[in-house]
Order: C-alpha cells, then sequence, then structure tokens
DNA sequence: CTCCACCTTTAAGGAAAGTTTCATGCTTCC
DNA sequence: GGAAGCATGAAACTTTCCTTAAAGGTGGAG
C-alpha cells in the first residue's frame, strides 16, 4: 500500500509556493523542480492537473509562473490528493461474492476517516521548518 | 490512490472463514473462490501470503484445508493489510528536496492515524450480514 | 514587430506493479 | 499406493507509474 510518488511531489511543490505566496515575482517550473528535486518534465503534468483542480493558477510568456491560488491555508492535502490521484481509497472491485458487498462498506468508511484526517491538514502544515518532525515519528 | 484488489480479496476471503472458524470440516480452495467469486489459481497465493503472516492455518492431504489462526475478533484490518500489501501508505520518494522532509513527516504521521483506525476493524466486523450496511455509505 | 522565455498540450516509451493462469512437487487420508 | 488437496515457483498479461520528449501558444522586452 504505497502512496505514490506523484502525490509526494505535489506536496512539496505546492510547499514551495506557499512560500512565494503573495509575492510579485512568481518561480518557474524550473526553480520549483530544482528546489524540490523533482524531474522538470514530469513536474509541468503535475502543475497542470493542481491547475485544472483550481488549486493554482499559471501566468504565461515572459515574467510568467505558478502561484497558489488561494492562500496556503485554504487548500488541504485531501483537496492535493484528489487532484491528482483521484478519490481517496477508490475500490478496485465490484464488491460481488459473499462478503463483498459488506468488505466494500466497511472500507468506504475508512476511506471517509482517512479523507477527513487528510481535510484537517494543509498546505500550511507542509510550510513548517522540518524542526518540528520528531512529533510525527 | 486505489485500494488493491488483493486486500479486497484477502478481506472476503477472511470473512468467509470467520464463518467456518470453530468447525471440524476445513473448507477448501474451491469453496472459498467459489462463495467471493475470486479466481481460484490467485487466491492460492493470497492465502500463502496470509499463512506466512500467521493470521490462517492450513492442513494438507486429504480433508484439508484452510481456518483462521485465531479468532476472528483478533484478527484485525491492519493484520489483512501489512500480510498482503506491505506497509500502510509507505513512502516511495528519498524525502529530498527543500519541503521533502516536512512532506514524509506529515504523511507518516496520516499513516499513523490509519492504521489506527484499521485496528479498530476486525474480521468480526468483515462477517456482519450486509443488512448494516447504510450506515457506513 | 520580432524574438525569446516561459507556459500548454500531447504523446511515446520503459519500468514497475498488479492480476491471472499454469505447471510441478509435497502431504495426508483411504 | 492412489487420489484429493495444499505448497511453491514461474510465466504471461495487463495496467499503472514515472520519465522524457516535442511541437505549439502567449506575453513582455527590445
Amino acid at each position: 500500500m504505497k502512496l505514490s510518488l506523484k502525490v509526494e511531489y505535489a506536496c512539496q511543490v505546492l510547499a514551495q509556493l506557499g512560500h512565494t505566496f503573495g509575492k510579485a515575482e512568481l518561480p518557474h517550473i524550473d526553480e520549483l523542480a530544482q528546489a524540490e528535486s523533482i524531474p522538470a518534465n514530469y513536474l509541468v503534468q503535475i502543475l497542470n492537473e493542481l491547475r485544472n483542480s483550481g488549486l493554482i493558477v499559471s501566468r504565461r510568456g515572459k515574467m510568467g509562473g505558478y502561484a497558489l491560488a488561494r492562500e496556503p491555508r485554504a487548500i488541504s492535502m485531501l483537496d492535493i490528493v484528489r487532484a491528482v490521484d483521484g478519490d481517496v481509497l477508490e475500490l478496485s472491485g465490484e464488491g460481488t461474492g459473499a462478503s463483498g458487498a459488506r468488505t466494500h462498506a466497511i472500507w468506504r468508511g475508512i476511506a471517509k476517516g482517512l479523507s477527513e484526517n487528510l481535510r484537517r491538514h494543509t498546505v500550511d502544515d507542509l510550510m513548517q521548518a522540518a524542526a518540528h518532525e520528531m512529533y510525527y515519528i
């Protein structure tokens, strides 16, 4: 049950955009890619998905770049997951078999709990310095 | 963010084994596969992983079959996920980049919360009749 | 008004994982 | 010893993930 690299990248780049939120000059793809050690060509696709989901905005041409669409605390990790990875803990099976329906029902409940937990974390949290990490290990 | 079919299958077959727990005659692979609409050849691998993790036991030869290793309420969904799908929300990346460490720390916290939630559900819950499903939708 | 820097869109390909199926050997009961 | 069933490993297929690439559109600067 692995977390996709794509979601990790998305969290990192949004944290990075959080730091430049409100500034006049917008960061470019290459700057973001280098700061977060993400392949630039892959980052392009992720940023597009984030833009299509309304989490970020972009400006074309010279002086172009990316920025958060709203303040960091107003973008949750649930928004991020749904933007790049689809529904949280989406079911693969059809719910067939004697225990299929019951199994689906329970997993939907678990997915709901996880979603609510993800909603409580925002880009603001991702921007905190690494010094507080001990609390999470 | 999809849940693997393998985990769903594992939950279903364990629910099925829960119903025959304590009985003298053990169900065969083919019976389990048919009851839960799971490809029998695939189910073999899943049952092996569940056995290697100590969740179920098996008997060879004629009159052979499978059974839970302990009572249904003593097998949690966290046990199931770890047996067939590895760690809960395992991280793919290296935690590199400016926000890599912080992102990892937050996701570890979320994974911990999900694990604790999974621990609260057991095979016993998976065995309940489908009539109670409405509460979970 | 032209060029350059930057974003936009799409696609192709390989690597990895997930799912299914098959083949062979080993145990136990009759 | 033979048949019924589990144990084990591997092959083949499908899907997803990750990476890289290329062609096109946009806006500011000179």
